[in-house]
DNA sequence: AACTCCAGCAACCGCTCCCAG
DNA sequence: ACTGGGAGCGGTTGCTGGAGT
């Protein structure tokens, strides 16, 4: 459906924008509150197309945005979510409700990737050096079926959480946002909550719903808010705790929805909602994505090794890996 | 000091989806 | 049922600053 460009305007600026213009979007969204970004030019007398007005609030402006470094835990993340859901990024990003869904994707398509490729050189070289005893492990594989994996790396499954938590806050537009945060807080209006949380309006939620399959109504995104909604407002502005990520993503769990998925309707032990969650996502998800992406190792393997600080040895360290875990039957 | 190369990231583009009329 | 406009998403581009020579 050919939908006339609306920046192609005479008069739209383009380019990056000046702080004088972000204090205006800013303080017209406060007033107004997010939304309706056809009006904001308009309203407002800046130069830009709606489009960029609502890209710049909400991958820059909006409070509540982390920026700067990831964490290791939050690249933990994104890789078990991009396993999981695919270049979807703006599902990815509701799962981290401070990072937005171009930050993910950058920091995808310039560092994650990069990574994932050296692992698999790695891994490729390793088991090229290494066919006869990979042989040897594939018929043991076959036989001792994937629990041995659970169980050998569940200890590999803990990334790195504590470390590196020095975000660098870098740009001006960050006190904007951080003046902002309080209004948020306190705002009464119903789409400082929506924000606060993630670009996600209800719409998009049911979109999600049907590109997770037959989801329906539960889709992965409406529990998330669902259970975000119980809490409290202010909770609701921060990142799923600790404990929700560890039942999420420990090893055990989504190995077993890898595991099972093509064959059954994924059951993971916990009746968190969270879990919940992540079961839909594997049941509908897996059957396409991970069938399709089949023969990859378990990301938390992948993970560990992607994660791990000393990367300097990362063929060493494989092979140190190797050695320890043929025998659990990795490859 | 000047130049080149490259990585990172902000912003744009084009497409799809949703919804109101 | 159809259409057009608004909004959102993912891919891509191009600018910027730092590192290397």
């Amino acid at each position: 459906m050919g939908r006339p460009p609306c920046c192609d305007k005479v008069g739209i600026k383009k380019g990056p924008w000046t702080p004088e213009e972000d204090i205006i979007l800013v303080s017209y969204i406060q007033e107004h509150g997010p939304g309706n970004w056809r009006s904001v030019p308009t309203n407002t007398g800046l130069m830009r197309c709606s489009k960029s007005c609502r890209l710049r609030w909400t991958n820059y402006l909006r409070p509540g945005i982390k920026r700067g470094n990831f964490t290791p835990h939050e690249e933990g993340m994104i890789i078990h979510l991009q396993a999981l859901l695919g270049n979807r990024w703006a599902a990815i990003a509701s799962y981290l409700p401070q990072r937005t869904d171009n930050d993910i994707k950058n920091y995808w398509n310039t560092h994650l990737k990069k990574k994932i490729k050296k692992f698999q050189t790695a891994l490729d070289t390793h088991i090229a050096s290494d066919s006869n005893a990979s042989s040897q492990v594939m018929s043991t594989r076959t036989h001792n079926n994937n629990s041995d994996i659970s169980s050998t790396h569940s200890s590999l499954v803990r990334v790195n959480q504590s470390s590196n938590s020095s975000a660098t806050y870098a740009s001006s537009t960050e006190n904007i946002s951080r003046l902002l945060e309080g209004w948020m807080r306190n705002s009464p209006k119903p789409a400082s909550a929506a924000v606060a949380f993630g670009p996600k309006s209800p719409s998009q939620v049911r979109q999600l719903g049907d590109q997770h399959g037959n989801a329906g109504p539960t889709s992965t995104c409406s529990l998330l808010q669902c259970n975000n909604q119980a809490k409290s407002e202010q909770e609701s502005c921060d990142m799923i705790s600790h404990e929700e990520l560890e039942s999420l993503f420990s090893f055990d769990n989504s190995s077993m929805a890898w595991e099972k998925s093509s064959s059954e309707s994924t059951t993971l032990h916990g009746s968190h909602s969270t879990q919940a969650e992540i079961r839909l996502c594997s049941s509908s998800m897996n059957e396409t994505k991970v069938k399709s992406e089949n023969n990859q190792p378990p990301f938390s393997f992948l993970e560990k090794w992607l994660l791990d600080e000393a990367a300097n040895g990362q063929v060493e360290d494989l092979m140190g890996m190797s050695a320890d875990c043929c025998s659990a039957t990795i490859f």
